[in-house]
DNA sequence: TCCCGCAGTCTTGTATACGAGACAGGTAGG
DNA sequence: CCTACCTGTCTCGTATACAAGACTGCGGGA
């Protein structure tokens, strides 16, 4: 069942997630095909699938990217969570002690992996938190929603994160737990709202690495503080150079 | 912009809501691009699309069908829009003016459709009614979402729909208007709950067109009792794979 | 030295070709 | 008469071929 497209999907998924692709890296329909060892046909395919899940998005003739959310999308997106995170925080009644008991271990890995180095894993593990949120209350068709949405805001704060308050929002789920075990939703509703709120203040939205940022503030002085060390142009595909004959690594 | 492609998406999206389309309904690639005049390659991207928005599937080598939403599934996308417009209402705030007339006017429309004896255009417009609210939110991503979940349940709706409780629905939304008017968020929110249930309870779950009811019936009395009108019954994916007849459209 | 134009190359966009699985209908055997 | 098999046809799944737009780099002219 596991069809070589879903494998393409979720691998590209995986390493967005994993943060292994800034926003605005370019993803070549022909270079993806000669990684995989497949023709252009299924990576086109799968990168559609992303972009009606907003991963990725594609300019006419010159390529497909890693969508780079603009303040206001990224406004919109973290806006989106709060309401339907909220909302699932009223609905979700009584939650078994079972499923309880996994969102305190997931809460400790993310305590554990705050303490280690990896920004990686920290990131994703923050992100699942409110997956496995949603999957706690059993509905399908929300949590994949919500899968969605929280693989955006990692792009998102992949581009904005100014301040890493990996070890504030870890508590913040800690909290929540705690008004969900205790039955008091209202709170817990509150409680994530305000979490959310804080995510995204913690968000620098000024801080894009926008290849004209510089030339604006010389324009217009004062519309975007002046960040030293962001004048970094977009990526380029990084690896080794192809161009070789189809390197299959099947 | 209006990409071939999204011409067909729209067009068959259309198609779906305007309930020229039966769930279980087959779309056979070959047919879909001589009726558009493109090749199977167009059609294969759009269907792919709609099969990410949850309008249609695809069963290997068998063919792409229209959705048929099993009970639960069909639980499901209420239980997540209930989940998504609770909290929109309770996030809405206030609703300029401009907004509140247009959407007086939506169910105003709707009133007048109920008279007539389109049922096409009646349950269109009570299905645009929420994704109108969603705009009136303001926020591009959770209208997109909710525009998913209402075409997946004016499907459901074709599926299990025993009384057309159409007026009463009208009069739902205007009551939700009113609350919305008056700025009472919460009662808003706790009406829409109502209103969503309400639908819900509308439909028969128990009546989906299934060739193996009877038998099953036999084998296992019991399982699918037809209770007249309080039948709650939230079966557990029953079985999703019963063996249709295809409805061939040559 | 700088600017404009032009061609080359690379990219996606679309169509077509071919293969494998699934279903249907007929046929032979019991 | 019923069952089992077998073959033909239709479908999607995947690969490939061709077309056309977009960016780049070079060269000529002011």
């Amino acid at each position: 069942m596991p069809s070589e497209q879903d494998q393409i999907e979720a691998s590209i998924i995986a390493a967005v997630l994993a943060g292994r692709f800034r926003p605005g890296t370019r993803l070549g329909e022909s270079v993806l095909a000669g990684l995989y060892g497949v023709s252009r046909t299924l990576v086109r395919e799968a990168l559609m699938r992303l972009q009606t899940r907003g991963i990725v998005q594609v300019s006419a003739r010159r390529g497909w990217f890693i969508v780079e959310p603009s303040a206001g999308e990224a406004h919109a997106a973290y806006e989106a969570r709060k309401v339907i995170e909220t909302g699932l925080m009223l609905s979700i009644g009584q939650i078994p002690p079972e499923t309880l008991k996994h969102l305190r271990e997931h809460v400790e890995a993310e305590h554990s992996a705050i303490q280690g180095p990896d920004v990686t894993s920290r990131v994703c593990l923050l992100g699942d938190f409110h997956v496995h949120l949603a999957e706690a209350f059993g509905n399908p068709v929300l949590t994949e929603i919500l899968q969605n949405l929280t693989a955006r805001t990692t792009l998102i704060s992949m581009l904005y994160q100014s301040s890493d308050a990996a070890e504030e929002s870890s508590d913040d789920h800690g909290i929540i737990l705690d008004a969900l075990e205790a039955g008091d939703l209202p709170l817990a509703a509150k409680l994530m709202a305000e979490h959310l709120d804080r995510v995204e203040a913690g968000l620098d939205l000024t801080a894009r690495t926008d290849p004209l940022a510089d030339l604006r503030d010389i324009l217009v002085p004062g519309t975007s503080d002046a960040k030293p060390s962001s004048a970094k142009t977009v990526p380029d595909e990084p690896g080794p150079d192809h161009r070789k004959p189809i390197n299959q690594i099947k």
